[in-house]
DNA sequence: GAAAAGAGCAATAGTCACTC
DNA sequence: GAGTGACTATTGCTCTTTTC
C-alpha cells in the first residue's frame, strides 16, 4: 500500500513538472506573439503618426481642450498637424486640397466650441459628442474630419484587439485560472466594445432591416510574412503556404469576427443598431428622434422608419468599403424590409419573431415523411432528424421535448449496432412533427434577460426558502406540510423550484432563469427533462410505461400503502409488515437466502452469483453480448466482458465442458417447479389489461 | 480490515443538426 | 474547415456498501 502512494506520488511530481515546462514555454511562446504582433501590423511610422493624433482624435480631451483654451488656442496649435497627418491616415482625402481640410477643421472645432460651452466638464463623452456631429437635422457633419476621427478611432482599437488575444490566450493557459473563462471573454468584449452599447439591440417592433454579408472576407486580412511557415500545405511535390488567414484554422472566424467587430462598434457609437455573426451583418436603423428631426417631413412613421433605415444601411455600406470590406451583393438585401433571412431562419420585426424558411422546413417534411413510411430506422437518420428538430428551438415552442423517443431510439440503435425499429411510442413522436405542415405560430424573441434563482432546502426538513434576482432581490420561504416532508431531499428540493417558478411566474415569462441548485440529481432532471416534476412523484408513477408497475402500484393502493410518496419498493419488518424503508440489496440477498432454504438448495448461492451465472449461461448457449447486457441489466460492455470471464470459462478443462455435458433439464425443473407458486389464492380480482398480452403470467 | 461491487460525478469524445 | 447545441457513451476517479 505504501509502495503504490509513493509510485503514485511520483507519477504526480512528475506530470507537475511536465506542466510547469509546458507552461513556461507557453509564456515565452505568448511573448514572441506579443511582440510580433506588435511588430508587424504598425511599422515605425504609423506608430508615431497614431501617438501625433491621439490628442487630436480623442474627441474627449479636444473637447476639453477647446473649453479650457478656446478655439482659436486649438486651431492654432493642432490645424497645421492635422491637415499633415490626416492625409496619411485616410487614403480617401489624399487629393482633397490642404486648403479643404483646413477650412472643415475650422468649422469642426469652432462648432466644438459652441456645443462644449453648454456642457460641464464632467458631461464630455466621446461617444455623444460624435453623435452630435452626425446629427443631419443640425446640419452639422463635417466629413473630412469625421472621417479621419473614425478612421483613426479604429486602427486604436486595433491596437485593444492584440493586447486582448494577448490577454485572453494567457488567461486561457494559466494553470491557476484567476478568472473564469467566461469573465475573460467578457473583459475582452469590453475591450473592442467599450462599457457601453446604448444602441445595440435596439430592434424595435416594425423596424426595417437589412443584411449585409461580406465576400471572401479572409482573403483581406493578411498574415505576417513570418507566420507564413505555420500554414503550409504539401501539394503533388510542391509546398505552398498561405499569406492571408487561411479557411480550416481553428481561430480564423474568431480573428476574423473580432475584426469585424471594430466597425460594429463603430456603427453603434454612431446610432446604428446592428449585429455581427463572422461575415454577416444584420442593420437596423439609423436611432435618431423620427418627430424632430429631418425625418419628420415624411408623411408616415413607416416611411421615417424606412428612411432611417436606407440612412443606415448607406453609412454602413459606405465605411464598410472604406475600411477595404468587398460585399457579396448577391447573398446581401439592400433595400431594408421588415422580414430578412438571417442565420438560418427568417427575423421578422414586424411580428418580433423567427419564422422557419420555406425550403427548409419543407426538406424537413420530406425526410420525416420517408421516415414514417418505413417500418426501421437507421441511427443515422433519425440522428439528422433529430438534430433538424433541435435546430428549430429559436422558432418551435418546446421543441427538444419532442424529441425523447426519438433519442431512446439512437441510444438503443447506438447499443445494438442494428437499424431501430419504429414502435407506436417513436410512431407518435415522429407523426407529431407533421403539425409543421400548417403552423405558422413561431415563438417570439426571447429577451437575453438572465434571472437568477438561489434554492436552499433545509437538511432538517422542516421548509425552503429562496432567492429571486429580480430588479431587486425578492426572498421567500415556506415550511414543509407532512405529506411533503416524507418526500426524499431530491423531490423536496424539486418541489421548492416548482413552486418558485409558479409564484413568480408573471415575471419570469420568456426570460432565461437560471437556477442554483446543490443537487445533482435535481439538475439533471431538469436539464434533460427526463419528467416534469410539477406534479413531482405523482406524475412520474403515471409515467411509466411498464404494465407490472403500473399492477404493483395499483395493488398496493389496495393494500392501504401510499406509494406517492417514501419508497416505491419496499422490505418488511421481522413481523413481516411492510415498512417505508430503502429495499437495499441485503435485504434481497436475505429474501434469496429464504427461497433456497424452503427449495433445500442452499448452496451459498448470492444475487452476484446468479446475475454472473446466468449471463455466462446465455453467452454460452450462443447469445449475443448485447442482448445478453439487455437482459441482465449491464451498460457498459467492458464491464460485462470482465464478470464473464469468459476466457476461463471457455477452459476445455472448465466450466463449459461440464456444462455442455450436464442435462439441463434435469437442473432446472426444480426451479420450474418451485416458480409456480402452489397454495397461492388471489388476493383481488385481476385486473383487465389490454396492454399485456399475457396477463395469466402475472404473479404476486 | 481488505477486497469487491456499484453508484455518482466530471471530463472527454463521438454523433447529428444548424451556422459561417 | 471552424463554431454552436442537442444527445449518448466511455473512462477514470471517489466514495459507500457489502462480502469474506
Amino acid at each position: 500500500m505504501g509502495e503504490g502512494r509513493a509510485a503514485r506520488n511520483a507519477r504526480d511530481e512528475q506530470q507537475g513538472i511536465v506542466i510547469i515546462n509546458a507552461q513556461q514555454d507557453l509564456q515565452k511562446l505568448v511573448q514572441r506573439m506579443y511582440e510580433c504582433l506588435h511588430n508587424k501590423v504598425y511599422d515605425e511610422g504609423d506608430k508615431s503618426m497614431l501617438k501625433t493624433l491621439r490628442p487630436i482624435i480623442d474627441l474627449r480631451s479636444l473637447a476639453l481642450k477647446v473649453k479650457q483654451k478656446g478655439a482659436a488656442h486649438v486651431l492654432a496649435s493642432d490645424g497645421e498637424q492635422f491637415t499633415k497627418v490626416s492625409k496619411q491616415l485616410a487614403t480617401n482625402i489624399v487629393d482633397v486640397p490642404d486648403s479643404e481640410i483646413r477650412i472643415q477643421f475650422r468649422e469642426f472645432i469652432r462648432r466644438l466650441e459652441r456645443h462644449v460651452a453648454q456642457l460641464n466638464k464632467e458631461d464630455l463623452c466621446s461617444i455623444k459628442l460624435i453623435k452630435v456631429f452626425l446629427e443631419t437635422e443640425r446640419k452639422l457633419y463635417v466629413e473630412m474630419v469625421m472621417h479621419v476621427i473614425c478612421v483613426a478611432a479604429a486602427s486604436m482599437s486595433v491596437e485593444s484587439v492584440i493586447e486582448s488575444m494577448v490577454s485572453i490566450y494567457e488567461n486561457r493557459n494559466n494553470k491557476f485560472r484567476p478568472i473564469s473563462e467566461e469573465r475573460a471573454v467578457l473583459e475582452m468584449n469590453i475591450a473592442i466594445n467599450g462599457p457601453e452599447l446604448p444602441h445595440a439591440d435596439s430592434i424595435i417592433q416594425e423596424r426595417h432591416q437589412n443584411v449585409l454579408d461580406d465576400k471572401s472576407g479572409y482573403d483581406h486580412i493578411l498574415l505576417s510574412e513570418d507566420s507564413w511557415t505555420y500554414f503550409g500545405i504539401q501539394w503533388v511535390g510542391w509546398y505552398l503556404v498561405y499569406n492571408t488567414l487561411p479557411f480550416g484554422w481553428k481561430i480564423s472566424p474568431f480573428v476574423y469576427h473580432t475584426t469585424g467587430l471594430l466597425a460594429t462598434n463603430f456603427f453603434h457609437s454612431i446610432a446604428i443598431s446592428c449585429s455581427l455573426y463572422i461575415d454577416d451583418h444584420h442593420n437596423g436603423q439609423l436611432q435618431v428622434d423620427l418627430h424632430s428631426s429631418a425625418y419628420f417631413q415624411l408623411p408616415t412613421l413607416d416611411e421615417r422608419n424606412l428612411a432611417a433605415a436606407n440612412s443606415a444601411i448607406f453609412i454602413v455600406a459606405y465605411y464598410l468599403v472604406q475600411l477595404g470590406y468587398f460585399l457579396g451583393l448577391a447573398k446581401s438585401t439592400l433595400i431594408p424590409v421588415k422580414v430578412v433571412p438571417f442565420l438560418g431562419f427568417l427575423s421578422d420585426s414586424a411580428l418580433q419573431v423567427f419564422h422557419l424558411i420555406p425550403a427548409k422546413k419543407e426538406k424537413f417534411l420530406l425526410l420525416l415523411r420517408k421516415i414514417v413510411g418505413q417500418s426501421a430506422v437507421s441511427v443515422k437518420t433519425i440522428q439528422r432528424l433529430v438534430g433538424k428538430c433541435v435546430s428549430f428551438s429559436l422558432a418551435v415552442p418546446g421543441a427538444v421535448l419532442f424529441t425523447r423517443a426519438m433519442n431512446t431510439a439512437i441510444s438503443k440503435g447506438l447499443r445494438t449496432h442494428r437499424r431501430v425499429k419504429i414502435d407506436q411510442k417513436l410512431r407518435d413522436e415522429l407523426n407529431h412533427w407533421f403539425f409543421l405542415e400548417t403552423w405558422d405560430d413561431p415563438l417570439p424573441w426571447r429577451d437575453e434577460l438572465h434571472i437568477r434563482i438561489s434554492l436552499a432546502t433545509d437538511a432538517s426538513g422542516s421548509g425552503w426558502g429562496v432567492s429571486v434576482f429580480l430588479q431587486e432581490t425578492v426572498t421567500t420561504s415556506d415550511y414543509w406540510s407532512d405529506d411533503e416532508r416524507a418526500h426524499d431531499i431530491a423531490t423536496r428540493e424539486a418541489l421548492a423550484l416548482d413552486k418558485t417558478l409558479l409564484s413568480f411566474s408573471d415575471s419570469l415569462q420568456n426570460v432565461w432563469v437560471d437556477v442554483q441548485v446543490d443537487n445533482m440529481s435535481v439538475a439533471t432532471r431538469y436539464s434533460k427533462q427526463k419528467y416534469s416534476l410539477q406534479k413531482g412523484l405523482e406524475k412520474f408513477l403515471d409515467a411509466l410505461p411498464v404494465w407490472g408497475i403500473e399492477q404493483y402500484i395499483a395493488i398496493a393502493e389496495q393494500l392501504k400503502i401510499n406509494l406517492k410518496s417514501g419508497y416505491l419498493f419496499r422490505p418488511t419488518n421481522q413481523q413481516g409488515a411492510i415498512v417505508n424503508a430503502a429495499f437495499m440489496s441485503s435485504a434481497a440477498e436475505a429474501r434469496l437466502r429464504t427461497y433456497l432454504k424452503e427449495m433445500g438448495s442452499d448452496d451459498g448461492e448470492t444475487l452476484h452469483g446468479f446475475r454472473s451465472g446466468y449471463a455466462i449461461t446465455l453467452a454460452l448457449s450462443g447469445v449475443e453480448l448485447s442482448e445478453v447486457m439487455d437482459h441482465v441489466g449491464w451498460t457498459q460492455r467492458h464491464r460485462a466482458l470482465y464478470y464473464l470471464q469468459l476466457a476461463k470459462v471457455l477452459n476445455p478443462a472448465g466450466a463449459s465442458s461440464r456444462l455442455a455435458q450436464v442435462d439441463l433439464s434435469a437442473v432446472t425443473q426444480k426451479w420450474g417447479d418451485t416458480n409456480e407458486l402452489r397454495q397461492f389464492v388471489s388476493a383481488f380480482p385481476s385486473l383487465p389489461s389490454q396492454k399485456c398480452p399475457h396477463e395469466s403470467e402475472i404473479c404476486i
